[in-house]
RNA sequence: GGGCGCAUAGCUCAGUUGGCUAGAGCGCACCCCUGAUAAGGGUGAGGUCCGAGGUUCGAAUCCUCGUGCGCCCA
């Protein structure tokens, strides 16, 4: 009997029934739907149209920084490009003026080293200018693919016309940024410590370093101490004298000795020893951790510990250099140990970056006096004057052997960094670069003034960030050894060591810059160079062929910290300030700050109204992704498989502000997310083939009193949807956004709105007011709905749009379209409200009790039940019989009816309201062959005995040929 | 080692100034429907709120210490 009843012919009467019909796939296709679509936007010129919308409108600037020119684009830039993306589209959308332009930062290492290492022995062949159009080609190259890889994405932009830092419009921004700054006096020159290759003469990189084992000879050395000791020192050493003990392994850095460096939290221990060789009775301070260790290596038994005390004792000590006459004091540095060594560390700022950072500190001298070739200079002892650094080790540990303090000598192996061509060992040494002074003119305070007043950190904890970072940097050094870059265009006298950096030469070379680009620096003559302000040559007097140019070009970041004169204010009409600035939370230490310091100095404010930045992508684990661990996902190849709308979504459904743990397990939910998204829509659109109202959606006037509740209370949900969405882009809080359209999607609407207008959508009378009403409600739910998603889902929100009833009436793309507002009118009243809480919280039992009927094999579908709500309270009982016909529609069933006792002996369960109960049973109508509803009224009319009486109804208005058919 | 952060179901997120039995969607299990069908619906099981102390009548929430992880620096 079941069998014979599911396996029947269809019904006649389900011709008359309004069943879905769309031309929309259920089946996405995003990898071929969404390049077809964006090659549409290109031929529209959809960006252009968009601006020209909006041109009148007030601005918001999202301001791009640049990705490195080099690579394909990894999860980073997906992740940082769609979230600049969701702003710009949400901006463009909610009425503002949002450009974006991106940019690429073309100068720099990497590209110069992958050019030069391709060309391996040739590279002495070339130019400079050579090598840089090499650099040029190689940049432009992942320009161009990373470009495609992120339109690939969806992002919208002036692709067109993105900025270059090898623009020569750009490279003219920065130097004229630099002319700002020298002309406030930020701009000096000094020396500092770099890595060189002595082989090579050249200056390197951290990146250009390997590391490799080298034997050494470590020394370890007694300074003579002349003053300072504190009181119970000297008390225990009485008339004796005392040493302080170092240790190195670059004896040659020796002659460069200024200070000593404690730590002020370790102990320090005055020892008495006797000398093994020479029986001499020596007191020397050092780490009291390293006493054994070290006497017990120098071959000292017996020595007696006189006194103990802690570093910063030694704040006041002063030394006498072993083989130079030169006095010098003990400094405190925090990164002195008890590791090894003795706890007292030799400290040449001329000759180490920790040494140097500790002289500037301690206002220590710079001395240096070793040659590009690696060889010591005159002002070093004549000795060794002439020597090669590493070839003089043996002669320094013979001259501190003389003058009596060679403690130990012991060779050592260690990790010693060489030149990544020349594979030799390098050197720290002191060169003069430029700088620029962080304190002048209170640029550091004013930075600080601004990081705290004028701009909005996202989230805050930014603020704390930078701000502990500017108030501790260093003076910036500007310049770098290398050939792709922007030249400081400084011309130097070689006879008098003049440099020549002025304002007004600086913006001369800046115009130059627009003009021909930097290349001009490189391929003309000195001679063809000299700025207006020093038409006579050196104007210290000395011959104009001691003229050179300087060979220094800017520390990248300086390029890309001055975007906000090139890009923002003169060459893309975008605006100063920016909006917004986005990027990961490192540029903390870099674009942002760069753009910051050279902004105020060279406009007096930050550059960015707001600064959102986002965590790094780790994997499911929380590690961070790399090639070693093997756990790198390829943004390239995830979007090829799953979609740009997919990955785009897969990003807004992520909180971005710490880290962001990325899987493809994630992917793959996200793409079951799209899909019921996806399928809900569908639905909607099956429902509206028909449907087809002149006006557009935004002006059909939606009348709250023409609604029936289940419709009122969706538009109610859809008001907050409206609100709570709007509110999350405004805070970048797309994940929130992505929740809220995705349980919308799927909660309120598929499982219930939608699920409960079946009946009226399918059995109502086609154009009948009750299922006009229902799409004119959905129609307004897919219009609000694709505009709400399309900054996520760019294409998909674009087809969607394509199929709204009102197309003919609507901007061509929903990116064109304006953002939906909440109507106050279809809000719900307090008492509407808790009415419906009330319902809904029944709706759940009743639907509780199904399930028990449905366990038992009693019931299929929920059609088959039949509730009984009991009371026997009045007021309640008159509450509940006001809403029977709502509980009956939201919980799809036969019937709710309202008794004062159990209509059964089935078991009565408890509301949450103690006062009602309720039963749920089989029902006793007979089921109506149309609507497939169980019904009292089946068979009361005659003319159609197996029908309801809507759909008797409904079918002899629509269908009269059934009716003489039958 | 220092600075700035983060840690709530298997996953992605909620959780107001401390206050009912810590929630949602997805996933999972079981079931229903076959008129959204490579769809749709229902019910259910999942939590040491990172750990340990403390403040409080009461802590996921506030404080201290610790663990793990990330970014930046040394």
């Amino acid at each position: 009997m079941m069998a014979e009843e599911k396996k029947k012919p269809a019904s006649i009467f389900k011709e008359t029934l309004n069943l879905p019909v769309t031309r929309f796939d259920m089946k996405a296709n995003l990898t071929q739907r969404e390049p077809a679509r964006q090659a549409v936007w290109a031929s529209l010129d959809l960006y252009g149209k968009l601006r020209e919308r909006r041109k009148a409108s007030p601005r918001r600037v999202l301001h791009d920084g640049p990705p490195y020119a080099n690579g394909e684009i990894h999860m980073g830039h997906l992740l940082n490009k769609v979230l600049k993306d969701f702003v710009v589209r949400y901006n463009n959308m909610a009425g503002y003026d949002s450009p974006y332009v991106p940019g690429w930062d073309c100068h720099g290492l990497p590209i110069e080293h992958k050019v030069v290492k391709d060309l391996g022995s040739k590279v002495a062949e070339k130019t400079a200018t050579e090598i840089r159009a090499l650099c040029r080609d190689e940049a432009l190259k992942w320009v161009g693919i990373q470009r495609d890889q992120f339109q690939r994405l969806g992002v919208q932009g002036d692709w067109a016309n993105p900025y270059l830092t090898l623009d020569k419009r750009y490279e003219s921004g920065i130097v004229d940024v630099l002319a700002d700054l020298v002309e406030g006096g930020y701009v000096f020159r000094q020396l500092k410590p770099i890595h060189w290759d002595i082989h090579d003469r050249t200056a390197l990189a951290e990146a250009e370093l390997e590391y490799e084992e080298v034997t050494s000879p470590s020394i370890f050395v007694n300074f003579p101490v002349v003053s300072g000791l504190p009181d119970d020192v000297k008390v225990a050493l009485g008339d004796e004298s005392c040493h302080v003990m170092i240790w190195t392994t670059t004896p040659w850095t020796l002659p460069a000795n200024v200070a000593v460096a404690y730590h002020p939290a370790l102990e320090y221990q005055l020892i008495r020893y006797s000398e093994p060789q020479t029986g001499r009775i020596l007191h020397t301070i050092m780490a009291g951790a390293l006493v054994e260790k070290v006497m017990t290596l120098a071959g000292v038994a017996g020595q007696e510990i006189l006194a103990r005390f802690t570093g910063k004792q030694l704040a006041n000590v002063k030394y006498r250099h072993v083989f130079l006459d030169r006095i010098s004091p003990l400094v405190h540095a925090d990164y002195v140990s008890a590791e090894d060594g003795t706890g007292l560390v030799h400290t040449a700022p001329g000759h180490g970056a920790e040494d140097y950072h500790t002289g500037l500190i301690h206002g220590l001298p710079l001395i240096s006096p070793v040659d590009p070739s690696g060889r010591f200079t005159d002002e070093a002892p004549a000795e060794v004057v002439g020597m090669q650094v590493f070839a003089a080790n043996p002669k320094i540990v013979e001259m501190v052997r003389l003058a009596g303090a060679l403690v130990k000598e012991q060779p050592i192996r260690h990790s010693y960094p060489h030149g990544w061509r020349s594979k030799k060992p390098v050197i720290f040494r002191a060169t003069a670069q430029w700088f620029i002074s962080v304190d002048h003119n209170g640029l550091r305070d004013k930075a600080l003034e601004q990081i705290r007043t004028n701009v909005q950190w996202r989230p805050e904890w930014g603020q704390n960030r930078i701000e502990a970072m500017v108030g501790q940097r260093p003076d910036w050094c500007i310049s770098r050894q290398r050939a792709w870059g922007v030249p400081i265009p400084a011309i130097a006298c070689s006879e008098c060591e003049h440099q020549h950096l002025t304002a007004e030469s600086v913006r001369y070379f800046s115009r130059l810059f627009l003009a021909e680009g930097t290349d001009a620096w490189y391929s003309k003559d000195v001679a063809d160079l000299l700025p207006p302000d020093l038409p006579n040559g050196c104007p210290n007097g000395c011959d104009r062929k001691h003229l050179r140019k300087g060979t220094d070009i800017l520390d990248v970041w300086f390029e890309s910290g001055s975007s906000h004169r090139a890009v923002l204010r003169d060459h893309f009409e975008l605006g100063f300030p920016a909006y917004l600035y986005v990027e990961g939370s490192d540029q903390h230490r870099g674009w942002f700050q760069s753009s910051l310091l050279t902004s105020v100095a060279a406009n007096g404010v930050a550059p960015f109204q707001t600064v959102l930045t986002h965590g790094f992508i780790v994997d499911d684990q929380g590690r961070k992704m790399s090639k070693s661990l093997g756990n790198v996902m390829s943004a390239v190849k995830l979007t090829e498989t799953y979609g740009a709308d997919v990955m785009r979504l897969y990003v807004a459904s992520l909180d971005y502000a710490n880290d962001i743990r990325m899987s493809e397990r994630g992917i793959k939910e996200t793409s079951e997310a799209y899909r019921k998204v996806r399928n809900t829509f569908r639905f909607l659109l099956g429902n509206l083939e028909d449907y087809s109202p002149f006006a557009s959606a935004d002006e059909l006037a939606i009348v709250a009193r023409e609604l029936e509740p289940l419709d009122r209370w969706i538009l109610a949900r859809l008001n907050k949807i409206v609100r709570d969405v709007t509110e999350a882009y405004e805070r970048f809080e797309f994940y929130r956004v992505f929740q809220a359209i995705h349980q919308f999607a799927s909660g309120d609407l598929s499982s219930f709105y939608l699920d409960i207008l079946k009946d009226r959508l399918y059995a109502e009378q086609k154009a009948g007011p009750s299922r006009r009403t229902a799409q004119k409600v959905m129609a307004k739910i897919h219009s609000v709905l694709a505009r709400l998603a399309a900054p996520l889902m760019p294409h998909s929100a674009d087809e969607i749009w394509e199929f709204l009833p009102s197309f003919q009436n609507e901007p061509q793309s929903v990116h064109l379209a304006d953002w939906p507002v909440a109507d106050p009118d279809l809000d719900l009243t307090q008492t509407e409200s808790s009415d419906w809480e009330a319902i809904l919280a029944i709706r759940d039992e009743i639907l509780k009790e199904l399930e028990k009927l449905r366990a038992s094999k009693q019931i299929g579908s929920a059609q088959e039940a039949t509730i009984t709500l009991i009371t026997q309270n009045p007021t309640v009982g008159s509450w509940l019989a006001q809403n029977l016909q709502l509980l009956q529609l939201l919980s799809m069933t036969s019937d709710v009816v309202l008794a004062s006792q159990s209509p059964s002996d089935s078991p009565m369960q408890s509301l949450a309201s103690p006062e009602v109960q309720l039963v749920a049973e089989l029902s006793k109508h007979s089921k109506c062959e149309r609507c497939w509803n169980l019904r009292p009224s089946v068979g009361a009319q005659a003319a159609y005995p197996t029908l309801c009486e809507r759909c008797a109804k409904v079918v002899s208005l629509d269908h009269s040929e059934l009716g003489r058919i039958l």
